[in-house]
DNA sequence: CTGGTTATCTGAATAGTGTTCAGATTATGG
DNA sequence: CCATAATCTGAACACTATTCAGATAACCAG
């Protein structure tokens, strides 16, 4: 294990659950979601192993709440992906659809380990908050709108969007990043998607 | 932590290895695929911790060892859910298809952790065995070309079948577990797939 | 039936883990 | 400036994976 002390002027850290944050995101993507070690935090953050529970209960809150954080963070990836094209046109509506697939499974190729923390049962959702609340899904929701708007795709396919689109493209990156299907697969699904759903 | 030790007559267990992968499955599907312990593996079976180790080299090799026992399971499983309509009609061919995604489905909703360690990163797929040999992907392939066969299906869609229903099958099921869509959404999401693919 | 070989399992040890808690330290507000 | 509250430490407990020398028993040749 390294025991790479991050320099600590005071006593008091100063930020130290932020630093837990960070360091855990970071142990994460290295060892992956399980292999994480509270110790190994604080080593790294260069406080003692009993720290961090002054601001987390247990390992798995921490757990948790950080992937409340990376859902934040695919969100606003997502969000940044279709700014590059907007516009009312059939063609905009259909790049952001993609681009919004793309994005997706971009994130999880990049940050395999974060994307199984996410999605690996580590971090399951509560039945409080909705998925409907969740930003991803009302840019997906907005995106399959503005096709419809567009001409873009039948009216008759809406329904099932969100539901098809959505499970199409997490599926698709989870079998993709557990070597279930090779990488190149992906383009074949969104093109398959597309065809499906009608958009032209 | 339980301490039920099995009867044992002699100083040799006589099928120590299968007696530590059932006792590993046991714990999984109670504790989830993290949180298995080596140890209470063996209390469980009742035998000295480092009896396992003559068996596995360690409990990574175990855990990917289970994975794909398990996908033996869920093959047979959907295999045992189709028999029950045969036939070469376009009807059959459907309610085919669509069985082979609820027993999917059914399997992941009966044993969410056996489900999570199976595609959770814990088991990650070699390149050498391709995905084309998995016998689900093969029955899979099969359904849909009697779809096409029976007339039930249009052909222009028959290229991206498997991707498009495993993906689609896959990210629903991996998606209602983690509590991000509701269990009700599953048959949507096949009506959804049955009216894109243009299957009646 | 005997004795040696080999597969199998034990016991103890090492090093690392999550978590708790009494107490030490320091920031902060009156 | 001092009391209070927030923050962090150190030591402890019970647990974990893994290694390895040695104990045990199955097996097989004579």
């Amino acid at each position: 294990m390294s025991v790479l002390k991050v320099s600590r002027d005071s006593y008091h850290h100063g930020n130290l659950q932020e630093a837990i944050i960070q360091s855990a995101i970071k142990l994460i993507r290295k060892n992956g979601p399980d292999h994480l070690s509270m110790r190994e935090i604080s080593y790294e953050v260069g406080v003692s192993p009993s720290a961090a529970y002054h601001y987390f209960p247990d390992k798995d809150s921490l757990v948790r709440g950080i992937g409340q954080h990376l859902f934040g963070e695919l969100a606003s990836m997502i969000t940044k992906s279709i700014e590059k094209f907007p516009g009312t046109s059939a063609r905009a509506s259909k790049l952001r659809f993609r681009e919004i697939g793309r994005a997706y499974f971009k994130w999880a190729v990049k940050e395999p380990n974060l994307f199984r923390l996410m999605f690996g049962g580590f971090c399951s959702s509560d039945e409080q908050t909705s998925y409907k609340e969740d930003a991803s899904y009302i840019m997906l929701k907005k995106a399959l709108d503005d096709l419809v708007a567009s001409g873009a795709m039948p009216s008759k396919f809406r329904p099932y969007g969100e539901i098809l689109a959505w499970s199409c493209v997490q599926g698709a990156s989870n079998l993709i990043l557990e070597g279930h299907l090779p990488k190149n697969a992906f383009e074949d699904l969104l093109d398959g998607l597309e065809l499906a759903l009608g958009v032209k």
